[in-house]
DNA sequence: TGTTGGACGTA
DNA sequence: CGTACGTCCAACAT
């Protein structure tokens, strides 16, 4: 068969979507006049993955009539005893059959018979016509229809995974090939069909006396050699076999009103399409059915066309002269080393739209060069677009030239547009929204050969130049996709497709993530002082705690073992000392912190509270060993953030990681002294956002009882416990507080009874009492938090208060875990997100602030709600006034931002 | 030498 | 059976 051989697809519409009804659950499927729309919507989903997978240029969906057919009058019990169609069920076929309609799938039912007796008919002539013919149906009696250009797809696990029933696979899971799989059914029984087989008859008994006696006639001619209580249960069963056997084989023989060469399908009715889905509001399918059916798919075999120079000393700035004329964005890519807030360039090369390029080495350029190369680096009008702009700017910093006018940053393009990747490689992106490969086409002259390499072998100026042509071509393809080109609304010619249509991410890229990064790579290139012989004592400190620690467990146990290996440690405490087994993982029994605090508690063994402590002082070494490690030449510690990791919008931060300092132990706070205010400052300052979270919470949901508990004036906990256990504020007890605190932060993780009943050791009983009791007293949390999943579950996103954009495909998986899982990000994700969009904003006015004013004063770190300053002398009192001002007028909301502020000679004191 | 899982630090 | 991260280490795979 060829890529020209029709291909058919045969689905048995009324068995899909049954699967479907019972693999969605109805309640997260329905349209706003209560319609439920799981089994259609279920169904759908499945027809799209078949389409998008099977490609096929014909296709057919057959219906049962009813459940009366020619089996149920030979024999009254076929299919008996399945319990009523559920009513959420019923109507939802009609909408299947207005789905394909619109889809332009013609359907075929024949009275009297079943879906499965047409699929037979229309595979026999499928055939016929030398069409590859692909069925899908949840009846396994299909599978009797396999051959070599037959495959069944036979859902399993809800709507999304199917096995692909070929012969190898029918044989292989029923120990017969598929023309006898009538005769072990037959055997076998079938359950769903009502047809009792031979009891105690499996797949492999059926198929071995199949194998012997050469099928279901044979077995039954025989019956009497076959030996053992299955014999004789055979025996006794053998007119059931015979009933079964005439009952489960497949009419392939109907007269039909369409021949499968007459259901050449012509692609959906858009409009139809656009009309029915709507009726349905399914927002999400759409999107994607036009993802995998309407993108143009070149699946693109070609590379870049590319007029690339190795340039030497004295030809660069020519070369601007000539190809970079004011007005044209160039695509720049650089190589090097880099990290630390600083960088190393060893190339650089520049693209422009024509399909010129350049490689230059920066160690090799003559003054002419220099100077040009450096003016147009810092000419903000002359634009550049880059791939990862912030390591290529502190590169260029490093090297004495500024880097102004970068319009795009296409890797934060591709993270504002998907936010959930693991990576946003230049040639992954090139391939999916370029459909290119990232290699060089060989041009007419020949001076390149396929793989790139340049005649004189320079595979890596070659392939810089083709990343900064790459780069300039990716950022119109995602200007697009940020822009809202293209959507549906507005063109119902184009319909939106799964990604597009942010009309606030072009705001957000120009107004926050760009300006962004000059202040990050502002923040990593200044560090922050470490008092490295304070952090060495340290190191000494928790190394006598490691070794005290480990000596005292070694003791209880009597010998040495691996207090860092979990194995030894389960080995010890679950084997050795046979302790009460703790919360199952994987490798065996969990001896978190949490487990062995518990195991501490019920038997008291002095071995745990070793353990503990050495886990304690073990990890604040390696922390502080950490941070070490990584004290550059300047004294000072300089983190790399990261832009684009974090799917809700948050930096992080890396080598060393700041963001993860220890605060909550008095022993861990130690490790926030080695980082102290530099030579020449007066001391640090830190100031955070006092929960910002439950304020956006607050914003967000409008509940009055929260604006007002934020607006009291008294400690949020307290004023929160005092609502909910309906005490005037004065007689809230402190073990009030923690657990309405525990309950505050819980809200925007989805946190569950059992989860805080967990966290505050008391039964799930009293954890719900507690959270009804809170939301009767926050009902409007309560409203929001649902609202907020179910709009995210319509539109396939959620959305921070600036727009930015978090897809949960998963939000409408039919694998439990999954839904659930996604159903909590997408609570969190609006709220953490904007979080991160309204510290990022302040950080922006901050930088603006502190230049307009003329201060010294500079941003050091930021840890999520947190900023951290290094002050200069005299301006303690400017700089308070101008960060309380900054950040808390960085975005309105229904009740204040409040930002507290402390001042002292290191970290730890000045966040007191 | 590279990857995975457990554990644990922060917001 | 609570979201978002990064790092360390042991264990396992190659």
């Amino acid at each position: 068969m060829t890529e020209s051989t029709p291909r058919l697809l045969l689905l048995d519409g009324h068995s899909l979507a049954y699967r479907a009804f019972f693999a969605l659950p109805v309640e997260n499927f329905s349209t706003a006049t209560g319609q439920p729309t799981n089994a259609v919507f279920g169904f759908t989903s499945m027809l799209i993955n078949m389409l998008r997978d099977e490609r096929p240029t014909h296709i057919i969906v057959s219906f049962d009539v009813s459940r009366q057919s020619f089996r149920t009058e030979r024999y009254a019990e076929y299919k008996a005893g399945r319990s009523e169609t559920p009513a959420p069920f019923q109507g939802q076929v009609s909408l299947v059959k207005e789905v394909l309609d619109a889809l332009r799938i013609p359907i075929v039912e024949k009275p009297g018979y079943e879906a499965d007796d047409v699929i037979a008919t229309l595979t026999k002539q499928g055939r016929e016509a030398g069409m590859e013919v692909v069925i899908s149906t949840g009846d396994r009696d299909a599978f009797q229809l396999v051959e070599e250009h037959v495959t069944v797809l036979y859902p399993v696990r809800g709507v999304s995974e199917v096995w692909r029933m070929d012969p190898a696979a029918v044989e292989a899971k029923y120990f017969v090939p598929p023309a006898q799989y009538r005769d072990k059914a037959a055997l076998v029984g079938e359950t769903s069909d009502n047809l009792p087989g031979v009891p105690g008859v499996g797949d492999k008994t059926a198929a071995k006396w199949i194998k012997e006696y050469g099928g279901i006639d044979g077995v039954v001619a025989n019956a009497d050699k076959i030996k053992g209580k299955a014999g004789d249960n055979l025996r006794a069963h053998l007119a059931d076999v015979l009933r079964n056997y005439e009952i489960n084989q497949l009419v392939c023989d109907l007269e039909l009103p369409l021949r499968p060469e007459d259901a050449r399908w012509p692609g959906w009715d858009r409009e139809a399409v656009h009309q029915v889905f709507d009726a349905l509001e399914f927002r999400v399918l759409r999107e994607r059915l036009y993802q995998y059916l309407d993108a143009v798919e070149p699946e693109a075999e070609a590379g870049f066309e590319l007029d690339g120079s190795v340039l030497g000393g004295g030809e660069v700035a020519g070369w601007l002269e000539s190809f970079a004329p004011a007005g044209a964005a160039l695509g720049v890519a650089v190589a090097g080393r880099f990290g630390r807030g600083t960088g190393e360039l060893t190339g650089v090369a520049l693209a422009n739209a024509e399909g010129a390029a350049a490689w230059f080495d920066p160690a090799e350029l003559d003054e002419g060069d220099e100077a040009a190369v450096g003016a147009w680096l810092a000419d903000a009008k002359r634009a550049k677009v880059i791939h990862d702009s912030k390591p290529a700017l502190l590169a260029f910093r490093a090297r004495g030239w500024e880097l102004r006018g970068v319009t795009r940053d296409t890797a934060i393009a591709a993270y504002l547009a998907r936010p959930d990747q693991r990576t946003y490689d230049l040639t992954d992106l090139a391939l999916r929204y370029l459909h290119r490969e990232l290699r060089v086409d060989a041009p007419d002259n020949g001076q390149l050969t396929i793989d790139g390499l340049g005649v004189d072998g320079e595979a890596v100026e070659q392939n810089l130049m083709l990343r900064a042509r790459a780069t300039l071509d990716l950022a119109g393809a995602l200007d697009a996709e940020l822009s809202g080109a293209g959507r549906g609304a507005e063109s119902p010619s184009e319909g939106p497709r799964v990604g597009t249509s942010v009309e606030h991410a072009a705001r957000l890229m120009a107004d926050v993530e760009l300006p962004l990064v000059e202040v990050l790579a502002e923040m990593e290139r200044t560090g922050i002082t470490a008092d490295t012989d304070y952090l060495s004592d340290l190191e000494s400190t928790f190394a006598a705690g490691v070794k005290e620690a480990a000596q005292a467990a070694y003791a209880v146990v009597g010998r040495e073992f691996n207090l860092g290996s979990p194995k030894q440690l389960q080995e010890i405490l679950f084997g050795e000392l046979d302790l009460p087994k703790t919360k199952r993982i994987k490798s065996g029994y969990t001896t978190d912190a949490d487990a062995l605090q518990g195991l501490f508690t019920q038997t008291g063994h002095p071995l745990l509270a070793h353990l503990l402590r050495h886990r304690d002082v073990a990890k604040l070494k390696s922390t502080v060993d950490g941070l070490l490690k990584s004290v550059s030449d300047d004294g000072r510690i300089h983190t790399t953030y990261f832009q684009t990791v974090a799917a809700t919008g948050r930096l992080s931060s890396t080598d060393p990681n700041l963001q993860n300092i220890p605060i909550r132990t008095e022993e861990g706070r130690r490790i926030r002294r080695a980082f102290v205010v530099g030579a020449g400052f007066e001391c640090l300052m830190s100031a955070d956002y006092s929960q910002i979270e439950m304020r956006i919470m607050a914003d967000l949901s409008k509940d009055e009882a929260l604006i007002q508990a934020f607006n009291s004036g008294a400690d949020f906990h307290a004023a929160t416990a005092s609502s909910v256990f309906r005490l005037p504020i004065e007689e809230v007890t402190a073990d009030h507080r923690r657990k309405i605190k525990a309950m505050n932060y819980g809200l925007a993780y989805g946190l569950s009874v059992y989860g805080l009943s967990q966290q505050l050791n008391i039964p799930t009983d009293e954890a719900r009492a507690l959270m009804d009791e809170y939301f009767e007293r926050f009902g409007g949390v309560r409203d929001y938090l649902q609202a907020v999943v179910a709009q995210a579950r319509q539109d396939g996103y959620t959305q921070t208060i600036l727009g930015r954009r978090r897809y949960l495909p998963d939000l409408i998986s039919d694998n439990r875990q999954r839904r659930e899982m996604a159903e909590r990000m997408a609570l969190n994700a609006p709220i953490q997100g904007s979080a991160a969009d309204i510290i990022k904003v302040a950080m922006l006015h901050v930088d603006r602030a502190i230049r307009a004013e003329g201060l010294r004063s500079r941003m050091l770190l930021q840890v999520h709600d947190e900023l951290v300053f290094e002050v200069a002398p005299g301006e303690r009192e400017a700089m308070e006034a101008l960060v309380r001002r900054e950040m808390g007028n960085a975005h309105p909301l229904s009740v204040p931002l409040e930002v507290s502020v402390g001042v002292g000679h290191d970290w730890n004191s000045a966040d007191h």
